[in-house]
DNA sequence: GTGAAAAATGTAATCAATTACATTTTAATT
DNA sequence: AATTAAAATGTAATTGATTACATTTTTCAC
């Protein structure tokens, strides 16, 4: 049908017989007009099945009542019900989503930086570790952080006391009575990585062990990448007999190679992760693991989001969301 | 930074002195201007630091460079693999993608097909299985139909050849002496479904055997439905010794399921699913299943919908991609 | 060098809403 | 009834780019 016979606020405001000032009124601010005007104009705009030119509207407004959200990977599971928060709430709030997939390419980050710079979107999620602007002064346009913050900015976060949830999961996996336990993490360049770390060694402190740096093995948080670095860690004269995993993906790549070099899990060797994604329960062994809120990331995000865009102070600019540790079948008692 | 000091066309023109309507053309048309003139324009634009202002432009060419994804569940991996494919297209393409996450509800559907109306949109893919309209004369708008298609209709699709996929997969599971075979089948309404229990039973009538409904039980797509399906089929007095799932996610509930209940896979009973996604290799045992190129999913759609928005006729309006049988270890001979 | 055609550029209307400000109407108070 | 304040409504400017059309400049053949 498109645009081309549409009714425009002028033809509604004639067929009211009132000044387009009125219609507009009566739209956005309807307890400003009279309650015979009001009637007057929504029969009238009945009768042309008035809708309001958004474009016209963004464009008078600047404001586009629409957000980017900033994701290295929306295939991923994590992530995608982050998204799934986000959107829910956006659209509660009267915002549209723009998907930024950037691959984690700086380029593409800050292409969709540069939307809010022109109005185009109102703010920005990011769900990324990097400052999505070229210059960091930039930064004043409303932005939000879930998942994986930038330390040293004062950026708005929604996160998880990823130090505690890791400590609280390596205590897990002490109290089995495992002492040589081999960590597979992330990029050593996140700060979810980082802090996860930290709460591991933590807890080993605290358990009277020593951190050993050859037991630490690097991912990308994929599959793939977990089974290689289990691989690297089983193949030890003397394998660790418990491997901590930073998230569930690199989890069940370890218990698959793990298998598959014909350990038994959680017999020979138990395994953890982080996430709780809906697979995580389905696998066999079901896997031990961190579950997060996943979709109160992103609603958090979007309601502090919204905050930053209609100047209101967020009462909280750093969120810390619970995190739970679910013990399933991946580890057990070191025989 | 925001806009509040952005420089216009018209500063634009004025340093450059030139008229706005060559600094618009220098940036549309660069080759109807004059060498020396596009200099002039680009060095002004450097030194101001200018940046369209999209809105404005938007607002006057009644264009938004935005297409919105309908899909009813992002959490959903081949979802997210679909969408990650035309985000990438859409970005080659100029156009930046609007996600919308209706969760089947015919409602939020309505929504977000109205943004097309308005043009705040310039086109729609849809992985749902619904006409998003609430007339369907309104169908005019541009719009592609990925993965799952309204029979009937005329709307441009992207799909893969269901039945034949499934005939494939069924032909295989008899190939392997199996001849009391379950099916896990999605929702009833949907094309997709019914067009992979066509194949099904295409190869069970070629096989010269005889389709039971009582064989075929009912899920969503999901993990946990995919289990309680399986628990109905196994639970019979004589259970099947394949069953056939019409994703992997259902396949993966299902073996859980199997091995709870003490059969094991694929030694008493064969699983196979549909899709590949990623765990589908690494569930134990890996999953035989059907390979769809998700991606290409979602960049032929949006290409198709780029050539509807411009007028231009596509090629091929019922694109069918390939797939691909890939036989792994959860389908073994009938024992 | 002239004239015609083509190329380059300029002028100004246009898109449809919002909103500051001005004006009118209504309500409240005395 | 007069006065004042408050509420309702109207007028018209404004937003920034695009583009139809008009005008000027350039090119080129003769």
């Amino acid at each position: 049908m498109g645009l081309s016979n549409m009714a425009t606020i002028r033809d509604v405001s004639k067929i009211a017989g009132v000044s387009v000032a009125t219609v507009s009124r009566t739209i956005s601010k309807p307890d400003k007009v009279s309650e015979k005007t009001r009637k007057l104009v929504n029969d009238a705009i009945k009768q042309t099945n008035y809708k309001p030119d958004i474009l016209a509207r963004n464009f008078r407004t600047r404001k586009s009542s629409t957000i980017v959200v900033l994701v290295p990977d929306i295939a991923n599971p994590f992530f995608s019900r982050v998204i799934r928060g986000i959107e829910q709430t956006a659209q509660r709030l009267g915002y549209a989503v723009l998907l930024g997939d950037t691959q984690g390419l700086r380029e593409r980050e800050i292409t969709y930086a540069n939307m809010v710079q022109t109005s185009q979107a109102d703010g920005i999620i990011q769900l990324d570790c990097q400052i999505p602007f070229e210059d960091k002064n930039d930064c004043t346009s409303p932005i939000v952080n879930a998942c994986d913050c930038v330390r040293g900015t004062n950026m708005p976060t929604v996160q998880l006391d990823n130090v505690a949830a890791a400590k609280e999961m390596a205590k897990h996996i002490i109290s089995l009575g495992h002492t040589d336990i081999g960590i597979i993490s992330g990029p050593e360049n996140s700060t979810i990585t980082n802090d996860r770390l930290r709460g591991f060694k933590q807890a080993l402190e605290e358990a009277g062990l020593r951190y050993n740096p050859s037991n630490r093995k690097f991912g990308d948080y994929s599959l793939p990448s977990g089974a290689m670095a289990a691989s690297d860690l089983l193949s030890k004269p003397t394998p660790p007999t418990a491997i901590l995993c930073m998230n569930d993906e690199m989890a069940i790549g370890t218990i698959r190679q793990a298998k598959k070099m014909g350990f038994s899990v959680p017999d020979d060797i138990s395994v953890s992760g982080f996430d709780d994604i809906s697979f995580a329960e389905f696998f066999d062994p079901p896997l031990t693991t961190i579950a997060q809120p996943a979709e109160d990331f992103g609603s958090n995000a979007m309601e502090m989001l919204f905050d930053l865009i209609n100047d209101k102070e967020p009462e909280n600019k750093n969120i810390l969301l619970p995190f739970n540790l679910i013990i399933r079948e991946s580890t057990g008692n070191k025989k």
